[in-house]
DNA sequence: TTGAAAGCGCTAACAA
DNA sequence: TTGTTAGCGCTTTCAA
């Protein structure tokens, strides 16, 4: 229609480079008025590339309900691979079956990179997945795989150390904590920032597990406060948790932040909503997005890439 | 390598038929002892399918954040597609930008059909998805497109009358209401369903608009109460707003569910977890997404589809 | 700067 | 039941 031959279109479609400007305007004319678009299949098969990422969530499916953090990974994800005209597909790897989809999936060529969020330590996916030379970022430190598999995280233990900083500052001597899981990066490192402060040898009475949901966060601090009747703080790993502890000490009738301050760690919604609004850390969930989706970029590139650790931030609010 | 033709392996990798036990044999071993996997950009270049459907998000942001619906949701339709062999695609189209890259990749024919999750009225996206003869279905009644776009829903105006009227017979007599936006079909519906029970004439006073946030639902509370200091129920359109509410009434010493009973909607996680435990009504999000899928499959395959209603129920629990 | 031609890996029609 | 063949719509040499 523009009287050119294809070879010249594709020019102009990849480009524009040695196309003559005549040629050049006739051909967007003839884009425009036919409303063309390439169809990706077609130039998908001869480029042999995918034009798509998948998000993989490696996640039992209640998580993904709770967690606020996997709505902004997600949301920031697609809009940053939408700036480099990539599509996100979501993919579910919690069961071993949906594994195997995602691994046949994937090697089967039908996405060009892996961002891969929320692995346990342990997670079989990690292993098969760097065996399949697909390009993987992960979120968060893939324990075990550290050096194989490229990773994006927030620096959870010096976040960590902060927040039990900044309680030491307030005045607080009892400083309890409730973790996250500990097979997972952020469980385990927010545990360790808060030993680095407190002391190598801490008590081992004020140190409870959680799961990083609401729940969890009440389960663990009614036992926090059984086990230390007197703690006068408590560093919670994460905001969720963090709001159902809150609830645990209205209803033990101590005042937050008088009698007990609690930090959390996220920044997420329900932070700012809590009752008392909460000191938090700040994680830059929007910009381990943008870096992972960087990363996964070189790789598929071929390029060697380390990973990023980025820093977060104190938010102070009214619970500590 | 199996020692038979191209098309014979393709007859086997679509379905088999009119293949001989032999060859069949021949075929899946090489298959299994080479790992072959068949090249989806060239079968849907030739098929002139996409093999994948997008979840197009037409929703600012922030809601994508707090709301636990969508999630669920999300997890749900990525699993009902899986089941087909499909791929979901995730798109944001809250922003004229994201709209019009939206419009032009599925015009494209990138996917083969869209889910279409949360509009507003008059969302400018549905006029375009209309026009644009792509397959759509939408979660929740597309307001003013009903007849255009297939939709699957929860009952939300039965679902808001079962709920009044659990009040009713609760022995409350001045029951308030707190309503999502009035331009989303569970905002408009739920009322509808609330001014069935209380009467056309409902008391305006008693009604309140929220925005589905747990900040909305506060302020809508503590508007509730300032103009109507002696209600003594309060049917609320969101889970997430309730947990908001109850905070105010806790706040203004009112007591759950003795001096003001609390009904939410949705049955989402904070429902179980608020402090009382939100009575609630339960929308089946799964079902919703494995309808949502069938009828878009069917729509695909050229078929007339209608639109599915899916009951809610009561789940009671401590606020009312 | 351009056009011609080959071919990406597959399906589907047809003939055998 | 099978093999042959003709494309699907694009990019990418190569020659001109």
């Amino acid at each position: 229609m523009a009287g050119v031959s294809r070879g010249t279109v594709s020019r102009v479609l990849n480009g524009g480079h040695y196309v003559s400007s005549a040629a050049l305007a006739a051909i967007n004319r003839a884009i425009f008025e036919t409303g063309y678009v390439v169809n990706r299949n077609a130039r998908n098969l001869v480029t042999q590339r995918a034009g798509s990422v998948a998000f993989v969530l490696s996640e039992p499916q209640e998580k993904l309900f709770e967690d606020p953090n996997f709505s902004v990974l997600l949301r920031s994800s697609t809009q940053a691979l939408a700036e480099q005209d990539l599509q996100l597909v979501m993919m579910n790897a919690a069961r071993p079956d949906e594994r195997d989809r995602v691994l046949r999936y994937v090697r089967s060529g039908h996405v060009d990179g892996i961002l891969l969020v929320s692995t346990h330590g342990g997670d079989p996916i990690m292993n098969q997945l760097e065996r399949s030379a697909v390009p993987v970022v992960a979120c968060g430190k893939p324990l075990g795989h550290e050096s194989a598999i490229p990773y994006v995280a927030a620096d959870d233990r010096e976040g960590a150390r902060q927040m039990v900083r900044h309680l030491v500052a307030r005045g607080c001597r009892r400083i309890a904590t409730i973790t996250g899981p500990l097979d997972t990066p952020g469980g385990l490192e927010r545990l360790e920032g808060y030993c680095d402060v407190v002391g190598r040898r801490a008590n081992k009475r004020r140190i409870a597990n959680g799961d990083y949901t609401r729940r969890g966060g009440e389960v663990a601090m009614n036992d926090l406060l059984e086990r230390n009747p007197n703690l006068d703080a408590v560093f919670v790993a994460s905001d969720l948790m963090a709001a159902g502890a809150l609830a645990v000490l209205r209803r033990a009738g101590r005042r937050v932040p008088e009698d007990v301050a609690v930090g959390g760690f996220d920044d997420s919604r329900v932070a700012a909503s809590s009752d008392p609004p909460l000191t938090t850390m700040r994680q830059p969930l929007d910009r381990v997005a943008a870096e992972m989706v960087r990363l996964l970029l070189d790789l598929i590139d071929g390029k060697d890439v380390g990973s990023v650790v980025l820093p977060t931030e104190l938010v102070t609010r009214d619970s500590a």
